[in-house]
DNA sequence: GCAAAAATGATAGTGTTACTATTATATTTG
DNA sequence: CAAATATAATAGTAACACTATCATTTTTGC
């Protein structure tokens, strides 16, 4: 599995990028390191200018890859759920059982990202951590209508269906399996948060994961074909 | 109960602000109007410049009220729920079946405020609306520790304490019952979000109320005392 | 190996934001 | 009516979010 992830390119919205990141050391370099700053100091407080003393390169190179910070993030966030899309389909490739099937889904979306694959230059367990705390932020803006229409959150809206689409499998007569899908992708980065800055708004922690608590949600949500 | 909501004061923490708004018409008059220009043109692109000149005052004068835009969006937000907390405290108080206490709990916390007081300065409508679309950006930020530990927070956590104490009195053995609390309060803006800009992502519409999805996921989830 | 093309870096400049400070004017209060 | 307080007006600063231009370095095709 690891060697298949090696030679995967994930694909994102072309229009994200004024230059394909993937195409040169430099932007690799940008992508890479943005995700190490955003984590450090936060999105707000993070500049093109911030990205390009860190990396040793100049502020108007950056722009030369990426328009403003938000096109990034953007970038950045659809990256992850390329990523975590090429995850759900590997691990539930093979389950035949929909319960099973459905049980897989969630422990891959809801899990916290513990190891880095190394191969790439990106660190998914940093970009884990952005993605828990920056990814409302880039949907949360007047432009969203404006830029759903565009794809920019394409590869999220088709990781709820597919969850929504286990879901059904598992229960066709449940009313609110995107709603479900949707509460449980939200939701995890929602408990992730919650157990790192409020703790007491989560039984969450270190021997509790959210995937427990989803999966026992979901579990007797659904009337199961047992 | 609207006469007793007419004398009734939001206390919220007076280190969000540095004059208290309710104690001039200015002060009741930025309040009120920043959640219009917020709802109008976004938080990111709202500022201080802008709403003086909407209200017809200077910047300097809204700035002896708050320090900035962000101390305005937590008033603004603890100021809701503190609001959504009477509403709670006052819509389950003579319930006296738990789980009727619990349905008319969620039915308030997550249904979309519909009627417009008119008695206060604020626009409880459209502050439903900003808090939908703001509120998130509010602890999603590197300063949430130190302002969580300063109460910013308070009227929020409080809320989902009171909401989980009502899921374990109709369910004294549920293991999750905080992260659901959380789960409720924060997957209510997020569906009411959903059916404003990813219609495809949920079933909520016109027709189906969130609240009928979080009571249905609830009720199923929990043992009830039938 | 070299010329052309492409990528990157350096510098400068613009309008806006997010304030702070100061002073002037209006309003309230004792 | 004077003193206190609140508000308005103006100016100024540093950072931000870019855009434009030109210089330099690196890559590539022949």
């Amino acid at each position: 599995m690891e060697n298949l992830f090696a030679s995967l390119k994930i694909e994102v919205n072309p229009n994200l990028y004024v230059k394909d990141p993937e195409s040169s050391a430099l932007g690799k370099k940008i992508v890479g390191h943005s995700i190490l700053l955003i984590n450090e100091i936060g999105f707000e407080h993070f500049t093109f200018k911030k990205l390009g003393a860190q990396i040793g390169s100049n502020e108007s190179s950056i722009y030369r890859y990426f328009e403003n910070k938000h096109k990034l993030l953007l970038y950045l966030t659809s990256w992850y759920w390329g990523w975590k899309e090429y995850q759900l389909v590997f691990a539930t490739a093979n389950i035949q059982n929909p319960e099973e099937k459905l049980e897989a889904a969630i422990e891959v979306l809801t899990r916290c990202v513990e190891k880095d694959s190394i191969i790439s230059h990106i660190d998914e367990v940093i970009l884990n951590k952005v993605v828990i705390n920056e990814y409302s932020k880039s949907y949360l803006s007047k432009e969203v209508d404006k830029e759903n229409k565009e794809g920019f959150f394409a590869i999220y809206n088709r990781l709820v269906v597919r969850l929504k689409n286990i879901i059904l499998s598992v229960d066709r007569n449940y009313p609110f399996p995107s709603s479900l899908a949707s509460t449980i992708l939200e939701g995890a980065l929602h408990q992730h948060f919650l157990k790192e800055h409020f703790s007491s708004l989560t039984e969450c922690n270190d021997k509790i994961r959210p995937s427990e608590y989803f999966i026992h949600l979901v579990s007797s949500t659904l009337n199961l074909n047992k």
